[in-house]
DNA sequence: GCTTGATCCTGTAGTGGCTACAGAATGTAT
DNA sequence: ATACATTCTGTAGCCACTACAGGATCAAGC
């Protein structure tokens, strides 16, 4: 059993983002320890993992939630998986192409922006239209 | 002058943020009408249009507010502008790039996830690491 | 003149997902 | 004994809106 510093450093999920999960019932309250600090677990720290890998990979807290129960469901409910992983692919694919836009409209406008020139002609462009 | 409805039609800003751009500082008061209403002029709607259009392309809202002080001042200062754009454009090519590792990431995980099976793999490679 | 419905007003609270305190109580090392 | 690190609770801030609640006013039709 270790505090929550240490199931911080192991996780990689920051102490402050640990008390959070638990205030959100994300993560089930950890043991107590006498002197009334937190007592994590290997199990915790698997969950925690878990979270931290689901966020890095984009999920939004709700899907990672979903899918630590769906983990820890007798049945590992593949189809359910799937459904999550692949409608947020979509997203990743949608902000992708939407950047993708934007990075072109932004250079075509850089483009045109000489140095030094004294009326802007991004400026002039984002006025017009 | 026009009502902050109309306002809101010609520059695509919705009426609530209007609002809160007032109350934020970037656009200033409008005029009222006897009866408390705003009233905006064409080039407060032509304020709105800039900050929409610096919106869109993804510009913080603050650096939506410098641009507009740019566009407002009397020496139009490219090189700002110039700046401001070229951090932006960086900062969209980073989450561009960081989105498409994550695709191919979510690409990877989900390829090995069969459907209907017990033990989900996606799930277990998101527990192991 | 009256009703209906649209528009407007102010002020406050919620969104997501943390992050940063304040202020107090412990724990650990010298 | 002292210094410093860690933990605790509770609250507020971040970004950029968005969504109410509860009320006032306006415009159009009858």
């Amino acid at each position: 059993m270790i505090a929550i510093g240490e199931a911080s450093r192991q996780s990689g999920v920051g102490i402050e983002t640990i008390r959070y999960y638990e205030r959100e019932g994300i993560v089930p309250e950890p043991e107590r320890a006498a002197n009334n600090r937190r007592l994590y677990s290997a199990q915790d720290v698997g969950r925690l993992r878990f979270l931290k890998r689901c966020r890095d990979l984009g999920f939004p807290l709700a899907d990672a939630r979903t899918l630590l129960a769906l983990s820890e469901s007798r049945s590992a409910d593949c189809q359910s998986v799937r459904k999550l992983a692949e409608d947020h692919i979509r997203s990743v694919r949608r902000k992708i192409d939407a950047l993708t836009k934007l990075n072109a409209a932004l250079a075509e406008l850089t483009a045109n922006c000489a140095t030094g020139t004294v009326d802007c002609p991004m400026l002039a462009e984002l006025r017009a239209g």
